[in-house]
Formats: C-alpha cells, sequence, structure tokens
DNA sequence: TAAAAATACTCCATAGGTATTTTAT
DNA sequence: ATAAAATACCTATGGAGTATTTTTA
C-alpha cells in the first residue's frame, strides 16, 4: 500500500498518443489523394507520412483510406474524420489566434463603467474605433455617476472605470489620462471679462451655479478647500449635474460657473476665462483594480489618449 | 538552383510543434490551478509538465498562468486559451469517436430507396429503432417504383435500394432479405378454396387480379414464363399496384391474385391457398452499387434481418 | 521555513530520415 | 513496366524521467 516514490516507466498499452500532428497529416493525404504530394506538401518523406496514416487508422480501428499503388480513395469513415480533423485543426488555430490577441489586448471582452453627463462623445468614438480594427473585441461601457462607478470598480462589477480624479483610492491602479484647465463661464459681456484671468478671490460675492457634490466629491472637495484658503465663502445659487444645463443657467445671467476647459460647449451667450489658480489640477483617469491590469486595458488606455490628443488638437 | 535530392535535417526556427498534448497539459493545469496535482493527473512528472508549458507560453508568446510557490491563476488570456483547449480537445475526441462509429456503422448519413407498395411497416420500423439505438445515425428512405429504385442506386442517386428480386443486374450486390411463398387469393368460399394447394395450371380459366409488369418486371416475367410452362394464358382482368387494392378486388369476386405472402393484410373476404410452384421463389433484397458497401448498409442489413424475422415470427 | 515551481541533466522512445521491396494496373 | 505505397532499418530530436535549486508568502 506504501505510495510510490517515483512513476518510472509504465509500459503503456498502446504507448503513442493521438496528436494534432495526426489530423494535421491526414487532411493533407485526404486533400491530395496521393502520399507522395501530401509529403512533399507537408515536408517530409513518404514513408514516415504512411506510417503515421497507418498508425492513426489503427489507433481509430477504421481504414480511412482505401488505396493501393494506382488510387487513394476516402472511406466513408475517411470523409468523416477528414471533416472533423479540419475542424480540430481550425478550432487549434483559432484557439492560438485568439490567445495571442488576448496577449495583445486585440481580443476579449471588456466592461469599462463611465460618468456619462461628463462624456464628450469619447467614448463612443473608441469604442467603435477598436471594434472596427479588432473585430474580436468586444467593448461595453456603462453609464454610472462617480461613487457608483467607483464601488462598481471596487467590486469587479466593471474592470475599469472612467472619471474625474484626484481619488484618494488605496487600491487602485490610476492611470492619468488627460489634464484640463478649470475655466470660469460667465454671460457674455460680463464685467469679469475684461480680466485676463479669474482668481477665486475673485468670486467672493458673485452668484455661483456649480456640480453638487455628487458629481464628483473630490473635486467638489478640493474646490471648496481652495475657497477657503482664498478667504471666500463661495454662494452656490443653483446646482446641476449636466454641464450643457450649467451653461443654459450661466448664459442666462442666473450665476457664473467654473467647469473643466473640456466640457465647455462654447455656446453663444456664454464666454470662458481661465482660472489663475492654475495649481488646480482637474484630471480624467482610468482606474481599476490594483493587479487588474492587462493588454486589452492598456489597448483602451493608448485609444483613449489618442482619441482624447485628437480633440484637443482639433479643439 | 538544383532540386534537392534529400530533404534531410533543415534547422527549424522554433523546432517543435504545437500539439494535443500542450492543451491536454495546459487543461489539467488550469483545472487543478497547481502544477503538482496537475502532473499527478496527468500520471506524470511536474519538471517536464513545467516546460511544456512554458514552451507554450513561449509560442504563444503570452503569459497563460500567473504564477509563483504559492498560487497559480489564470490570466485573461490564459482564461481564453483554456476554453478554447476545451473546444478543441472536447472536438477531437469528437472526432475519433464519431470516426469509430461510422466504423462499425452506428453513424453517419444513409439514403436508401424503398419501394413503398410493398413495404408493410418495415421501413419506419427499421429506421426508428437504429436512430434511437444510434443517435448519429441518420437513415433517409425514399419512396420510388422498382424502375425508377434501380436507376437511382446505378446513378447513386441513393446509395441502396430494397424490393423484390430475382434482379438480372451485373454490377449489384444483392443481399437476400427475406423468401416469401406465393399465395393464391381467393374470395372466402371460392370453389378452389377446397384445395390445400394451388397448381398455376388449376388458374387457366380464372380471372386473375394481378401486379403490372412495372411493379416488377422480374417477378411478372418469371410468372408469366411459369404460366407458359404449365401451358395455360393467364386471363388478367385487372391489374394493381396497390396489394391493398388488389385484394379489394379479390373480396369484389373480380377475380383471383396471386401475391407473396408478406403483403397479405387477412382481411374479412379473402382466403389464401399456397401455390403448389414452391420452387417460384419471390425474395425482397438490399441491393447496391458493387464496392459500395458500407458499415452501416451492414449495420442496416442486420437491423432489416432481425426485423424481418420478428415479423415472420409473430405473423 | 516550507511548499511548490523552475532548472539541470540524463535517457530512451519514436518521429522522421534513407534504401529497398512489394504491388497493381 | 512503372509509379506509388509499404516495409526495413537507422538516426537523433525532444519529451519525460530524477535530482537539485530557487523562490516567496
Amino acid at each position: 500500500m506504501g505510495k510510490q516514490a517515483t512513476i518510472s516507466h509504465l509500459p503503456l498499452g498502446s504507448s503513442a498518443q493521438l496528436d494534432l500532428r495526426h489530423f494535421r497529416y491526414f487532411i493533407a493525404v485526404a486533400e491530395e489523394l496521393h502520399f507522395g504530394r501530401a509529403a512533399r506538401r507537408l515536408h517530409m518523406a513518404q514513408p514516415p507520412l504512411s506510417q503515421q496514416i497507418k498508425w492513426l487508422e489503427e489507433e481509430l480501428g477504421v481504414r480511412l483510406l482505401d488505396r493501393n499503388t494506382h488510387y487513394v480513395r476516402l472511406t466513408e469513415a475517411g470523409a468523416v474524420f477528414l471533416k472533423e480533423a479540419r475542424r480540430v485543426a481550425a478550432n487549434a488555430e483559432r484557439a492560438v489566434r485568439l490567445t495571442r490577441q488576448v496577449g495583445e489586448g486585440t481580443a476579449g471582452r471588456l466592461v469599462v463603467g463611465f460618468v456619462s453627463q461628463f462624456d464628450g462623445g469619447i467614448v463612443s468614438m473608441v469604442k467603435s474605433a477598436l471594434e472596427r480594427e479588432y473585430p474580436e473585441l468586444e467593448l461595453q461601457f456603462t453609464p454610472m455617476d462617480t461613487l457608483e462607478l467607483v464601488e462598481a470598480v471596487r467590486t469587479a462589477r466593471v474592470r475599469a472605470g472612467i472619471c474625474g480624479v484626484p481619488m484618494d483610492e488605496e487600491d487602485f491602479t490610476i492611470e492619468r489620462l488627460a489634464r484640463a484647465p478649470l475655466v470660469v463661464a460667465m454671460p457674455e459681456g460680463h464685467a469679469l471679462g475684461e480680466r485676463e484671468a479669474i482668481r477665486l478671490s475673485d468670486l467672493g460675492s458673485v452668484p455661483l451655479v456649480l456640480f453638487p457634490r455628487t458629481a464628483n466629491p473630490w473635486i467638489y472637495g478640493m474646490l471648496r478647500e481652495r475657497f477657503a484658503a482664498a478667504g471666500v465663502v463661495p454662494r452656490v445659487v443653483q446646482e446641476s449635474l449636466s454641464p450643457f444645463s450649467i451653461e443654459g443657467f450661466v448664459a442666462a445671467g442666473t450665476g457664473l460657473s467654473i467647469l473643466p476647459a473640456w466640457v465647455c460647449s462654447h455656446r453663444r451667450g456664454v464666454m470662458y476665462r481661465p482660472l489663475k489658480e492654475s495649481e488646480l489640477p482637474v484630471e480624467v483617469a482610468l482606474f481599476y483594480l490594483r493587479g487588474n491590469d492587462s493588454p486589452v486595458l492598456r489597448r483602451l488606455r493608448e485609444q483613449l489618449m489618442a482619441a482624447i490628443s485628437e480633440c484637443t488638437v482639433r479643439g
């Protein structure tokens, strides 16, 4: 009953194993219907080919080829085996191709969350560009709001998220995609338009239309801190989650707003001035659970950055 | 430029080829997530398994397993390769199984012609019995009349045919399935019913209801010859292709008939007496082009004979 | 430090080579 | 008679073995 220390050369029944080689060889012979030509096509000599086919027939217990010196024909079983062998060979190739593609991020499925309010169309652009170039790639972008997104990434409901940082999360990998200056939006003809750039301290008594805390708590918090540092209590008269809606309020004279440059629509009736506090970074990032990196993610990140720089150049 | 006389040892780039072995090994490791256990499951030592996996990863150019001494995990590419590898392995097994089954006649597709007028249900019985037992087997029985059937077998429109013999065809293989005596059908109470058996010479002046020549030219011809040999000119008053219809005429008193025993319905109003000329063989056979034999055909023949003897015993 | 994967090396089974024989039209 | 598959025999690649080292949680 003692456990055998080593395995050591057990004499197996039929020794050799069926291998892809046998499928490849059989396909060649069945297609050429000539051992010599098939051997040439396989870059090998005829005798070992004959032997392998013979071995295959013995292994299957079925004659696959009806042959003599003057013809080679498929038997019924041979025809079936040819069909199946082609399937096996094709599947094997597909396995290799797909796996390599996943390795270089051009195949696979990826679910990413994004905050659709702040997306100006880049997400759809990236999705269609990638899926057009790599048909084996499937991207799913799920719209969510910022806090929901962070939770979804943490619980792996989505593999990654795209939203504004700074983010104070411990176990996320955060890959910065773009940095945008904050600008002050004001109705055309507003007095502050005279200045080249605006300071937070200039906004002390001005009515403001801002994103609510939930839109992005970190940016919200950072802005509040900077207001406090400038010795100003901001007067928020209206909140809205939608940049477009906010610009509506600005144009209507409800108040001024502070927006990341990339969401500005440049609509009539609104003008923009840079915010002097240029050290206020508002960045967009791709983030995911530490260790959850993958070639597909890297491919997505590249494409996102390319698309963003494209927009920046054109815009 | 001269053609190389021998192939001889060209040093290939990456020497070894991808083989089913690699798929099998990877599946084992991916399922166990432990090289040692996987090796045990594969009845081999751990080091060569590690080597083969390493070779596979190098061949694919992708890391499939994220591993160290304390864990083994699938990478994204590894998960994809596992799925594909399982498909390949399953297809390979299926190829072997299906081919073996074709070899023993329990898989494949077979188109057979039969003369439905003379089929008492045996064909459907055999079809359903075989297809129930062997799900990979597909039988198609095509109804045709006798001459059409012979032509269809000759031109390979169908692989085989079932009909009555003798048949004077040169290049058919003809496998007798059953022999049935000819019986004389007469209306109940007919004078000839007094006799134990009927001679053709008894039928000289009797009105007859017979199959037309087209139903089966060989049996028709043989019967004519025997009538002639008996010095009788048969008086055919009605012809019909359907045994059931013929028995209708017999019951109605139109005439007597000569039928193979197996098509007798034993309906009320008709009685049967054996034909004395017992050396008149009417046989049913399976026939096909010489050389077109196959395990499936043999399986069909066995099943047909079993079904026929079953019917004979019960009837 | 202990368990597991990786490395180092050895060996023989077998795929594949060449030369030759058999076979079927 | 000839072309092609089968057989005989040989070689050497590489898959799989054992022993050992490296690694990391």
